[in-house]
DNA sequence: ATTAAATAAAACCATTTGGTCTGCTTTTAA
DNA sequence: TTAAAAGCAGACCAAATGGTTTTATTTAAT
């Protein structure tokens, strides 16, 4: 990665911080330059306008969460391990590997009516994640681990949308408990459709 | 109410809806002016700042939330048809009573690192939503209806959590179902632990 | 009819916004 | 080694921002 790259990259990643935390609209360039240690002429160097910048500075977010999902799950062997793993992922809403929080539902409300391009890459990330989870809880079925009483779409979407209405109320009530106690809860279901080893 | 207060009550209703759709940040003073056909004169003699104007249509919009679940919950008797109203509440995310969507999940991510005031707000209402979810269930328990098996305050956490991150899905998906599965899992969860009346 | 409140219109201000341009310095590859 | 390319700092800009004030007109209550 040559000198111009390595400082586009890091203005990326100091501004999606930025970006996560307090919103686009809400963040001004000048305070992404102070962030990233630079200057204006370097800046529209890297990047044609601050929505260029958003944009990757979504997909750089994006991206991790993606990575961090994939390596999880494939650090498992059983559906059950898996889905509990990526559930633990989510346990520090206040606290997360992604500075600001979950970029999915940071983003949504601030781009939902105005700005399409980063809506579309949230819904694609939702659908994958999504997807994913079904996917591995299908799985589960297939191979004699879990009862087909499980809907694994249902389970899934069920398992996404608590997660990111935890990220939200837990940070809204400066307390990681709801999140922990939806956690628990999704575990036991999930342990409750677990078919005996024949 | 004299016509003073009105044109006021007009602005915040009309400043409300840009506010929760685009942020506070993302909403300009000349965009409000517009909405609410009037001028800066008219404006700045009723408000002091922007912010004044944003805490009373946060102040506002939760108002009208608190409203409806009160309002609904009372005009059911039993504490599942009560919880199964509250849930129908919140059936179409993306045709909410409230234009622009639930404002506790529009505004949390703006205002989590950059406006106290209106994080209390929020915190509150979600504080009060719960309390008053579970002791719904509580009394559920108390009168026979209820099984003692089923935990208030873990359920109604569970319940919000799963609105307010349905809430945020099914807008960026641009589909009801999320809500949809979620909302008839809880109700399904919450009728098994229904006693049967002596 | 009088008066006070409400409103519109517009000029005005300091600051901030996103963005451009010039020129100096550093890389980098031949 | 050196010349071209890339990277970068900072002055600069026009437009928009939030906010203020003045002046004049309209409306509503007494």
């Amino acid at each position: 990665m040559s000198k111009g790259e390595q400082k586009r990259q890091f203005i990326i990643e100091q501004a999606a911080i930025l970006f996560n935390e307090r919103g686009i609209a809400g963040t001004s360039v000048d305070e992404i330059l102070e962030v990233a240690n630079t200057s204006k002429g370097c800046f529209y160097g890297h990047f044609e306008s601050k929505d260029e910048l958003a944009q990757a500075a979504v997909d750089y977010l994006l991206g991790k969460l993606n990575d961090r999902r994939n390596n999880t799950v494939s650090k498992h062997k059983t559906a059950i391990a898996k889905i509990n793993a990526a559930l633990d992922n989510s346990k520090n809403p206040l606290k997360s590997y992604i500075e600001g929080g979950c970029p999915i539902v940071n983003f949504s409300t601030e781009t939902d009516d105005t700005n399409p391009a980063i809506k579309k890459k949230l819904k694609d990330m939702v659908d994958t994640a999504i997807t994913t989870y079904a996917n591995i809880i299908q799985d589960g079925i297939s191979n004699g681990e879990l009862s087909n009483a499980i809907n694994p779409v249902e389970f899934a979407t069920r398992m996404m949308l608590s997660i990111e209405g935890g990220n939200a109320i837990c940070r809204v009530l400066n307390s990681t408990k709801p999140m922990q106690i939806m956690i628990n809860s999704l575990k036991t279901e999930l342990a409750s459709y677990a078919l005996e080893k024949a």
